[in-house]
DNA sequence: TCATTAAATTGTT
DNA sequence: AACAATTTAATGA
């Protein structure tokens, strides 16, 4: 596939670039193959890219201090992340490393720098990521500790499907249930559990090495 | 294309 | 955590 269909399709933000936008951006990304559990961008590493994922999953974990880790984020084929550490211009907070076999696109500072002063689709883009981010980010405060596994899977879901969530896309997640149990802290058993619990109340549908999910709205008010 | 085998993922205890 | 069952992927005739 070519790197302007790849784009198209797991872009949100490329088509609504111009045309001589486009053919810079093009020229400037580079994609690169990771294995499963490859570190892509180290904590404390300088950002010099914004970082897209082309195909696979990659985790962003978050660690305090002592080097626990605190919070996560999935993010899916079709997500794109690490613009705040560009436009902060400082050292990346995160570890991020690869859950599955994944392609990493890097868009260099100066491409993105570039877009972000003569774009303004580019730019809306960006602000209602930044604004979905806030959203999840206050949400899970609230969550994290007081739901059931069943509620905590529903989480997890509903943040891998948001950035999918444009417009005549199948809802259909390429997770197996160990990795979305890494992702909602519970053990893969209590993950299949919550799973089709999930399931027989027509939320999702679990597949081999997928999960549908059927209801979005079902899942955001479950359990309250 | 089909059958066989290996690997990955899921279901159960 | 360990094991069995199931699905997919890979291999070769």
């Amino acid at each position: 596939m070519t790197l302007d269909a790849t784009l198209q399709s797991s872009a949100a933000w490329f088509p609504l670039l111009e045309t001589q936008e486009r053919e810079r951006v093009l020229r400037d990304i580079t994609s690169t193959q990771y294995a499963p559990g490859a570190i892509i961008e180290r904590k404390g590493e300088r950002a010099t890219a914004w970082l897209g994922v082309q195909s696979g999953l990659v985790k962003v974990s978050v660690g305090n201090s002592e080097g626990k880790l605190a919070s996560l984020m999935g993010v899916p084929a079709g997500g794109w992340f690490g613009e705040g550490s560009l436009l902060k211009q400082e050292r990346r907070k995160y570890d991020v490393v690869a859950l599955r076999e994944s392609l990493i696109l890097r868009m260099p500072e100066a491409t993105f720098a570039w877009l972000l002063d003569r774009s303004i689709p580019f730019n809306r883009y960006l602000l209602h990521q930044l604004n979905e981010r806030v959203g999840q980010f206050v949400g899970k405060a609230e969550s994290d500790r007081l739901l059931d596994p069943e509620a905590r899977v529903a989480r997890c879901l509903i943040e891998l499907v948001n950035p999918l969530l444009y417009p005549g896309k199948a809802m259909r997640l390429d997770i197996t249930q160990e990795e979305i149990g890494y992702l909602a802290r519970i053990s893969r058993q209590r993950t299949n559990q919550a799973l089709r619990t999930l399931e027989s109340a027509k939320l999702v549908k679990v597949e081999y090495g997928a999960v549908h999910v059927l209801d979005l709205e079902g899942l955001q008010s479950y359990g309250t």
